[in-house]
DNA sequence: CGTTCTTTTGACGAGAGTCAAGACTGGTGG
DNA sequence: CCACCAGTCTTGACTCTCGTCAAAAGAACG
């Protein structure tokens, strides 16, 4: 029940994205030990409030925090991809600030706090690594305020789109990817409805710029998609240094 | 040009609501020395991209971190009220993902930020703190997005006025609290127009919710407005240990 | 004491929501 | 292996919240 040794690596290669991880310090986050579980779409692994004692790292599938408000709207307000350790931000703040739920069948790793903490302990880099990896969450949720609050529908989607691009790792013509959200999880991120967001895909799909088929969508022309969501990727910090960014570039 | 001593106990009093910082550490903060700036209203003091060297402590006034989209619509993703720390990320990321402008005359302290590193090495328990700031004001980008993407613009507003009310320190009928934003800020804060911030102002006012004379609003009724907006004040956790709290209870 | 920025109000229009019905898909069991 | 079924996706017609445009009154500032 703790085959923990390939997603450890996928979350080190993300780390390593943004800051420098020494051998000794990798060789550290790799002994980490956790417990597999599987997850069922849609449903809640951590609840509002509820109070953890570890870390989930997504293994495989897609996860979503979720909000909700008095009248049974749902809000997403982030998504995390394999390799994302989904609230690092635990390790400080154990009291859930929202839920986690499955948006696909998904296998996460628990990872204790109390081994994270003894990380951060002895290994100050790893400490920084991870203020790091909470800050550029933030970013993320920057960029989608201002996708929601001052984009229209079709701007607002094609951002999204280059967002799951890029940190699927392929911001280019052709780069294809799998995202088992649905169309409904689509509209909780954008603060839209299925509906709208069918209609924005439609009119994606139409006008060239993506293929969608299932749950997998392929892009086809990055540069025009990049412009029609205003997207500029630098925010994400994938390209290292943050600074010259060559496999995520933009017009 | 460095009387440091009252604005650095503000600062140290915001950390000391939310984590344990002891004796030691407390001089440690006080003992930061910084360069105070006077920023005019609506000049921005630090731009889109630019490598920052410091972090800049709010004395005085109020700072918003807006985003622009191409045709020229603003958005502010966050404000920062005397004694927060506007920019405290820029310690690990220094190239701002965002401006930082005074919304009205302030003066700020610029904090350098080899002295804040040279606290996070000696004091680990520093360090700590100022991770936990930053996923706090993660939890307020969270609210934000929930609130631009799932609730219309009374309800919007009403939670807006309910954080700022907590984030001044009252969070009780009568309170008081000078908030010098315009009501175009505030549409560039709730993803609306000016316009239409006016029209729900003057909702709230003629409810008997809130007062509104200049740049000063008065709380009348707080339960009725936390409740009108969908507020929890929770995940600003400015009640000690961020459970029961008294001081900002909702029913 | 004028000039500029803000606030206020009204009439009208557009983008996104709502409701509803039908087509498609993938997983399950017979 | 096929048929069913629940969950998605797709489309159209209508509604409504909020944006747009405009003009005037009020406040702040030099």
């Amino acid at each position: 029940m703790d085959i923990s040794e390939a997603p450890l690596q996928l979350f080190l290669n993300k780390l390593r994205l943004r800051s420098t991880i020494n051998a000794d310090e990798g060789r550290a986050i790799l002994s980490l030990l956790g417990q597999a579980v599987r997850i069922p779409a849609n449903r809640a692994f951590v609840r509002l409030g509820e109070r953890v004692d570890h870390a989930n790292l997504v293994v495989e599938g897609l996860v979503g925090r979720f909000a909700e408000t008095r009248e049974g709207g749902r809000q997403i307000m982030a998504f995390h991809l394999p390799g994302d350790m989904a609230n690092l931000n635990s390790i400080v703040a154990p009291a859930a600030g929202a839920a986690l739920e499955a948006l696909a069948a998904t296998t996460i790793l628990r990872v204790p706090h109390a081994s994270l903490r003894e990380l951060t302990r002895h290994h100050p880099g790893i400490a920084e690594a991870f203020w790091l990896e909470s800050v550029v969450d933030a970013a993320i949720l920057e960029a989608w305020i201002v996708n929601l609050g001052r984009r229209d529908a079709m701007t607002r989607t094609a951002h999204l789109i280059c967002e799951i691009a890029c940190r699927t790792g392929g911001a280019r013509d052709g780069h294809s990817f799998h995202f088992p959200a649905t169309q409904l999880h689509l509209a909780d991120m954008l603060g839209l409805t299925a509906v709208h967001v069918n209609r924005m895909l439609a009119n994606l799909r139409t006008n060239g710029f993506i293929r969608v088929s299932g749950r997998r969508f392929e892009i086809l022309r990055w540069q025009a998609l990049a412009k029609l969501g205003e997207f500029d990727p630098a925010y994400l910090r994938v390209g290292r240094a943050a600074n010259d960014d060559d496999t995520c570039k933009v017009a």
